[in-house]
RNA sequence: GCCGGUGUGGUGGAAUAGGCAGACACAAGGGACUUAAAAUCCCUCGGACUAAACAUCCGUACCGGUUCAAGUCCGGUCACCGGCACCA
């Protein structure tokens, strides 16, 4: 029988489907496991072979842990909401819901077609009334506890598109999609208050087990700095507020910087001699984009205030105040002592308005660069803190502060609210009324989900309102309160919301009372291993764990964290090794790979082709190495033969296999577990028979790689009712794992001079006596002075000589 | 600029915990089978020296160090990738 995949893997395809073997049980005496890829986007493009990659690696280890009695959960959703379908919908003139069925129908067909054991009957949308009814839920508990509020906010503006762009859509200050100018808009946001939880956000990172790189970059975005919150005196008579995290170095602040933003300028108006030049250079910030301000210019500007200075508090000295826009309004107080001798941006702008230079820390030299080190310097120039170490200094300088009541500790963070609105049509109505009377008011709870309506342009508008607002029957409504005439909120959710706490959902995904059960929650607790884009590191990652937290804290959830373990998978390259898309052609479709090679080949090659963790490009010719070992696989059947091993040695080599498949899978090492099986079955063919054992041994063991293959070899050699059914995950003996005489490199100076075969047993004495015997061996010590014998046992001897 | 990662044959990549560099594949070359091709099977496959083999030497981006022993550890340099980007 020749290997046949297109008739092997829907037969076994449609036997999975018929017997429900990948459901969930939701009250099992068997120990859980939960497995969660992040849910795809269903794009209009379909699936290219990069999607498959992270679904067949936890695939691989759902897999291994059902043949090792686990109740495991392994769903799959579609997370629909999104510019994209909404673009699409708008340039062909179908409505978002039809683009989106369509495309999951797609999306489904593809994945099916690869074998991956994801429970189906939990299957959710994000765009499922059902399901964004949780969505909206979650969103007024968040505002009841005064964690949603609304603020006016600059936003991005597309001039070419007429409409809003996240952040994340503005590259290097133009439209993403065409290019455009994008301009800055005041506008009414929705924000939600992340900033909350960043703390808990950093330190609840050493609870779970995420790659470093993760922590890492989360740690980052979040920006924990501790300092200190100091007044400064003015003589304005209005106390200046800044934020330092070097309150050591205050008897070198020569001068003072506020942001061109910052609201003193406009109390102190009348005293400011130069307020034409000032207003001006309030003007010319105002105009710069979010890239002018940043990346493209860091030659510092600025203009002195005239007519007010500031009072350094530990000298009592006047120094001038400036504005410019290296200090952000946003962040710490809008406001920053000028440390020009130990601050780097302090110790431009003093050169360039050319203002005096204090050094207060000595291990640098101040006049050429500023000295920034805060592990080895001593402070001098200092009154007090003279010979003190920057880390004493600083405590006995904030001691210093709050004992005369004009400075305290601070923590600050670079991590901002969640701008929470899109003035867009497809995504979840936010659930809130605006009443003149009454304000802000929720949806009533009984009320969700509060559906999308129907409408027939969904275009955005050059108003920058979302298309909801034209909708005067929807938006105009009575308050849940006092029952007068009130508006609906017009804006909706960003894509981010529906994903920020599915992976609750698909814990109990049809319930209509609640998220989830108790009991479901209780049972399912959290996610055991979570398989994800870096890419989403400072974004879903974040969001998610935010949300988490607040509905622990709301007392929904039993858990502080949504997912115990993080694994992040490479991306897959273009045959050219740049990344895959539409526009370089590059753009492989599983579905020909499927077609050409099958299921089981293109699962393997995906897991063979380099570092899990690691980019790769697509090689169509190392496919077929792949097709090849599962040809080989299949072509067993023909050598098969009565008995347990062929030989003992090919026991061994089964025990040592055993060990190093189960190992690397759990490693993520999914390419050498394979090149192991891969050796194992050049082992088997170099014996020319195989038994029924030792087959039956392998098929379990590439069964989570190669389902439909494995399945197919059981049942054509009569291995019993299947590996699914009756199946266990071999166990290996570590004594048979070890090989009874093992080689030993025999070395002189580090030079291998020979190979010892000898009993794994073997003392020091005896593999050195055999070292010595050797006739290269013998040479080489031949009137030397033996200085040293290492042994290193079971590897290698090294003598060391000296003439 | 700051933070993180990576650098190994013609290619993708292996190499617990400092202990035989190049597992497993791909590509290439040679051979067997075949009328022929495909498929399959077998052999060779980092470099220098060699007709070939043996032997020897060199070789994990570059320079230096620690060690009996370095792809692995330490210091420095370069290149590429990712994140952040005036966060005081």
């Amino acid at each position: 029988m020749k290997y046949n995949h297109r008739q092997i893997e829907p037969k076994w395809q449609k036997i999975w489907e018929e017997k429900g073997c990948f459901h969930a049980e939701d009250n099992s005496d068997k120990e859980k496991f939960y497995a969660l890829i992040e849910f795809p986007y269903p794009s209009g493009q379909g699936l290219h072979v990069g999607h498959p990659r992270p679904y067949t690696a936890l695939d691989t280890v759902s897999r291994k842990r059902r043949l090792q009695g686990y109740n495991v959960l392994y769903p799959i959703g579609w997370d629909a909401f999104g510019l994209p379908t909404e673009n699409y919908a708008i340039k062909n003139h179908i409505h978002p819901e039809i683009v989106t069925k369509n495309n999951v129908e797609r999306f489904k067909k593809q994945i099916r077609s690869l074998g991956i054991s994801f429970d189906w009957s939990r299957e959710i949308n994000t765009t499922d009334p059902d399901y964004y009814k949780w969505t909206q839920w979650i969103f007024l508990q968040l505002f009841q506890h005064g964690l949603a509020y609304k603020k006016e906010m600059a936003v991005n503006w597309c001039t070419s598109c007429k409409c809003v762009l996240a952040n994340e859509e503005v590259v290097n200050g133009v439209c993403e999609r065409c290019g455009s100018e994008v301009v800055h808009k005041t506008k009414s946001q929705w924000m939600l208050k992340i900033t909350a939880y960043a703390d808990r956000l950093i330190d609840d990172l050493d609870l779970v087990d995420y790659p470093e790189r993760v922590k890492l970059q989360q740690k980052n975005w979040i920006g924990r700095s501790y300092g200190a919150e100091v007044e400064f005196d003015t003589t304005a008579g209005d106390k200046l507020k800044i934020y330092t995290t070097r309150a050591d170095t205050l008897f070198g602040a020569t001068y003072m910087v506020m942001s061109p933003e910052h609201p003193f300028i406009e109390k102190w108006a009348d005293k400011l001699s130069n307020l034409d030049e000032v207003r001006a250079y309030q003007a010319e910030s105002a105009k710069k984009s979010d890239f002018e301000r940043t990346e493209m210019n860091k030659d510092k500007t600025g203009v002195k205030l005239e007519g007010v200075s500031a009072i350094n508090p530990v000298n009592d000295t006047e120094i001038p105040i400036f504005i410019s826009d290296y200090v952000l309004i946003s962040y710490g107080t809008g406001a920053i002592m000028a440390v020009p001798g130990h601050d780097t941006r302090d110790w431009e702008f003093a050169k360039k308005f050319d203002l005096p230079i204090i050094e207060v820390v000595k291990g640098g030299d101040v006049e050429k660069e500023a000295f920034t080190d805060c592990a080895t310097g001593i402070m001098v120039n200092s009154g007090f803190l003279d010979g003190l170490s920057v880390e004493d200094a600083k405590e006995k300088i904030i001691a210093f502060l709050t004992e005369k009541g004009i400075g305290e500790k601070k923590t600050n963070f670079k991590l901002r609210d969640w701008v929470f609105s899109r003035q867009r049509y497809w995504g979840e109505p936010i659930p809130i009324v605006h009443c003149d009377c009454c304000g802000y008011v929720p949806v009533p709870e009984e009320e969700l989900p509060l559906r999308l309506p129907m409408v027939e342009s969904y275009e955005p508008t050059d108003t920058g309102e979302s298309p909801l607002a034209n909708m005067t029957k929807w938006v105009e409504t009575t308050c849940p309160k006092c029952g007068k005439k009130a508006y609906r909120e017009t804006d909706t959710m960003p894509q981010w919301a529906g994903s920020s706490w599915y992976y609750l959902r698909y814990m109990d995904p049809h319930n209509d009372k609640a998220i989830a059960s108790d009991e479901a929650f209780k049972y399912w607790e959290s996610v055991d291993w979570y398989n994800g884009g870096m890419e989403h590191t400072t974004l879903h990652l974040l969001y998610s764990r935010f949300w988490h937290k607040f509905l622990y804290d709301i007392g929904v959830v039993p858990t502080k964290e949504p997912y115990k373990k993080r694994t992040s998978h490479g991306m897959i390259l273009g045959e050219n090794g740049e990344k895959m898309s539409k526009s370089r052609g590059n753009v492989v479709n599983p579905d020909d790979i499927v077609n050409e090679y099958g299921a089981d080949t293109l699962r393997l090659y995906e897991m063979f082709i380099g570092d899990f963790e690691k980019a790769a490009p697509w090689s169509p010719s190392s496919i077929r190495g792949c097709r090849k070992f599962i040809e080989r696989f299949y072509n067993m059947q023909e050598m098969l033969c009565d008995g347990d091993f062929i030989r003992k040695e090919v026991e061994k080599d089964f025990h040592k296999t055993i060990k190093k498949v189960g190992f690397d899978i759990e490693n993520i090492k999914f390419n050498t577990a394979i090149a192991a099986m891969m050796a194992l079955i050049n082992v088997i063919y170099s014996t020319g028979k195989v038994t029924k054992k030792e087959l039956s041994i392998f098929a379990i063991l590439l069964n989570p790689f190669a389902p439909h293959v494995t399945e197919e070899v059981w049942e054509a050699c009569a291995l019993g009712d299947g590996i699914l059914a009756e199946a266990k995950w071999p166990e290996y003996d570590e004594a048979k794992c070890v090989d009874d005489t093992i080689e030993i490199v025999a070395q002189i100076n580090g030079r291998i001079k020979a190979k010892l075969v000898i009993s794994k047993d073997a003392s020091q004495d005896e593999v050195l006596s055999l070292a010595k015997s050797e006739q290269k061996v013998m040479e080489a010590i031949r009137g030397m002075n033996v200085i040293k014998e290492i042994y290193v046992k079971g590897k290698l001897v090294n003598i060391v000589v000296k003439p």
